[in-house]
DNA sequence: TATTACCCTACTTAATTGGTAGGGATTTCA
DNA sequence: TGAAATCCCTACCAATTAAGTAGGGTAATA
């Protein structure tokens, strides 16, 4: 399933990504408008601004901008950043790789075989998905 | 993240169709080949069995068998029978479509559209996947 | 009829999710 | 200069789920 973080993470940057200009756009007003808990909203945007994909102006008339193009943002960042791996095991995951406990050999495992398909196709989507696609 | 079970379960099926005939595998033979808790694949192979995967023999000499050609069973059954919808979110889930609370537009939601396109790759992929491929 | 092995229910522990509460710190504008 | 707006940060909480464990019941077979 797909958490509330990156669904609520996704919506806000659509939302920011629709606006015309680069101004700040005040946490209420996504909330408001994207029917979002403020405060839970406020802390994804933090993140997504620790994570370099908007920027922030505090004080009256502040709020949060993007920083890039959204043509230039792509969903593979997006998810890792809010949802973490894009794999659904660590064993065939690129940047989160692990090394599975109870499994011998790699290679000749049935989950590992599939999960790199489910990987690879997934990961084919997001590359081939920017913000802007989404609008 | 795919859950222990899923993968438990795909490990198990996989082993049974590894066996050359189609003689009953007792749980124990398997938990211990596979590095599995017994007691948890007991539930696992169960379910299993009332999906209509498995059949079950009881008494001595039972156990678990494949009451299908590995060709026969696809990853799209198992997975839903194990994971559950394929779906990252229920509002583009084929057999548990559930419209959005917060989402006045489905059509014009980019989670929608995004979520879409990965719930159709994943399929792509369980589609041309039956537990023979997987040897 | 004793043993083997599946069948079933209930409980537990830890982690995660989706928040809420409350108060900073900083910037802007009157 | 100071008040209001707005982001920033930490801590807490309730509900749910995952991943088992425990313990026995039931059916089949040798």
């Amino acid at each position: 399933m797909l958490s509330k973080k990156t669904k609520y993470g996704l919506k806000a940057l659509t939302y920011l990504a629709k606006v015309e200009g680069r101004e700040p756009v005040q946490i209420a007003e996504i909330a408001k408008c994207e029917n979002i808990s403020q405060k839970f909203l406020e802390s994804i945007l933090l993140t997504l601004r620790r994570n370099g994909l908007l920027g922030s102006k505090k004080g009256k008339g502040g709020g949060y901008y993007l920083i890039k193009d959204p043509k230039e943002i792509h969903m593979t960042t997006v998810m890792r950043v809010l949802e973490g791996p894009i794999a659904m095991v660590p064993c065939v995951s690129l940047n989160f790789y692990e090394k599975c406990e109870d499994c011998p050999d790699e290679e000749e495992c049935s989950v590992h075989k599939l999960m790199l398909q489910v990987r690879d196709s997934a990961l084919d989507v997001y590359r081939n998905n920017s913000l802007a696609d989404l609008l």
